[in-house]
RNA sequence: GGAGGGGUACCAAAGUGGUCAAAUGGGGCGGACUGUAAAUCCGUUGCGGAAGCUUCGAAGGUUCGAAUCCUUCCCCCUCCA
């Protein structure tokens, strides 16, 4: 196919090519994709890069990191991001009302995530090169009929599908109505958008899919569906996500993306170089290369990589700074060079409160219970006493667990 | 619309009148070992200083005493229509 091509354009498709494949699981198809980035590059129009972002959780974390790198290299390459906030689903909610499902949110609110998802999301996006969309603009104003045609398109059984509709249609959970309804959307949003492109995590596949499905519907050239890998948190298990609190958030100080990216299982490393480090493909050969005979030690490894995500959502200071602080902490043992000041009065008090006061424990209970395993310090030296009274000093450092520190100060 | 099954702590799942703040496993947290990795081992896992208080879908009731029995209500699942 491209050897058809005028060599200087094949070679850039090529390359183009070469680019987006980097850690996709999937392109859907590829034959159609070559087709669109060789008419790009003969004409120089470039290609709609779309991405539908939930309107519900302005908290970007590693997982859409991964996405929006990929969106990253597509704008690199001259081509334009669409971003859809979904606030038209948003506002919908879930009719269904059952327990921890999406809140209906206000028109405030969405528009106050979005200022939110957008400080965020270019941190690693090109602003001048992105549009953000609301799907409410398109999809609002879809009457019954309309929305009957969309329907229509597919059936009960394709829906089925879907894994997760699959396995939870298995597993005899309840799949309501409606819910068939959010991939349309989605995929009506590609046809009112025009887009070439759709990304998503693997996950998405189905809905990416649909989209094409609906652009053939509304004779519009289809899109090309292309998947990412969905990341493992912190835990190595469960893929990354606010709700298990496996994340990692690209607004969280630079302490905490180090600390906790040192965190994450061995196994996980490669994984998050390739997709999130930004480092040639080459260096990242090399690094799991020499990882395996051993010319590495992991924990190396892990503190460049460490680093190196700090770096990108901070500064190259804010890297150095957390990777000091870290050693020092962790690795020396040492307290560290800043903490948080819990103000008391002079008076004894039992430590447990001290701890349920400042916060370093969630309840006296709690606190207790730290104190009974050895988990608390204070100066030190473990305290395991729990009903240990205590006089508190300025400069005193209670310590609970590896890594939660407060400093005392006594006001008179 | 009819028939049946079910809702227990973060999750899964025991428990069917007192010995149940509720077995067990997973997860979480803390400790040991380490490299804030993995594996392993140990402890812990409602609140309260304590007395005690609240907790087993919700509200009432029976009883000296209820997660367990009764009533009503809400929700979920299966089969049939």
């Amino acid at each position: 196919m491209l050897r058809e091509l005028p060599e200087e354009v094949a070679s850039e498709v090529r390359h183009q090519l070469e680019v987006i494949m980097r850690g996709a699981v999937e392109v859907i198809p590829i034959e159609e994709l070559i087709v669109k980035l060789r008419r790009h590059i003969e004409t120089g129009r470039p290609l709609n890069i779309k991405l539908g972002l939930d309107p519900s959780a302005p908290d970007i974390h590693l997982g859409h990191v991964v996405v929006l790198e990929k969106l990253r290299q597509f704008q690199e390459l001259g081509h334009i991001v669409q971003l859809v906030i979904g606030d038209f689903t948003g506002m919908i909610g879930d009719p269904t009302g059952k327990s921890e499902t999406r809140k209906q949110l206000t028109v405030e609110q969405v528009k106050e995530n979005a200022k939110t998802y957008q400080a965020q999301i270019f941190k690693v996006l090109i602003p001048e090169r992105t549009e953000v969309h609301f799907n409410s603009t398109w999809l609002a104003s879809l009457n019954f009929s309309d929305v009957v045609r969309l329907a229509s398109t597919i059936t009960v059984a394709r829906m089925l599908e879907r894994e997760d509709f699959r396995k939870r249609y298995a597993e005899n959970t309840p799949i309501s109505v409606h819910e068939f309804f959010y991939p349309l959307m989605q995929g009506y949003d590609s046809v009112a958008l025009k887009s070439d492109v759709e990304l998503g995590g693997t996950d998405q596949t189905f809905n990416l899919l649909m989209g094409r499905s609906l652009q053939k519907e509304f004779g519009i050239e289809p899109q090309i569906a292309l998947t990412m890998p969905l990341i493992e948190g912190l835990d190595g298990v469960h893929k990354m996500s606010k709700s298990l609190g496996n994340y990692i958030g690209v607004m969280e100080p630079p302490n905490e993306v180090y600390g906790k990216t040192m965190s994450i299982p061995d196994d996980l490393m490669n994984k998050y170089y390739v997709l999130l480090s930004g480092l040639p493909l080459a260096e990242v050969k090399d690094i799991e290369e020499r990882l395996e005979n051993g010319a590495l030690h992991p924990r190396d490894a892990k503190m460049r990589l460490a680093f190196l995500l700090t770096k990108r959502f901070h500064d190259e200071q804010a890297a150095i700074t957390a990777q000091e602080e870290f050693v020092r902490v962790f690795q020396n043992k040492a307290l560290p060079s800043e903490m948080p000041v819990f103000t008391v009065s002079g008076e004894a008090i039992p430590l447990y409160q001290l701890l349920t006061a400042s916060g370093t424990a969630p309840s006296n209970s709690e606190a207790r219970r730290l104190m009974t395993g050895g988990g608390v310090k204070v100066n030190g030296e473990a305290i395991t006493d729990r009903d240990f009274v205590m006089e508190p000093k300025s400069g005193m450092v209670i310590q609970v667990g590896k890594r939660r520190f407060v400093r005392i100060e006594v006001k008179d």
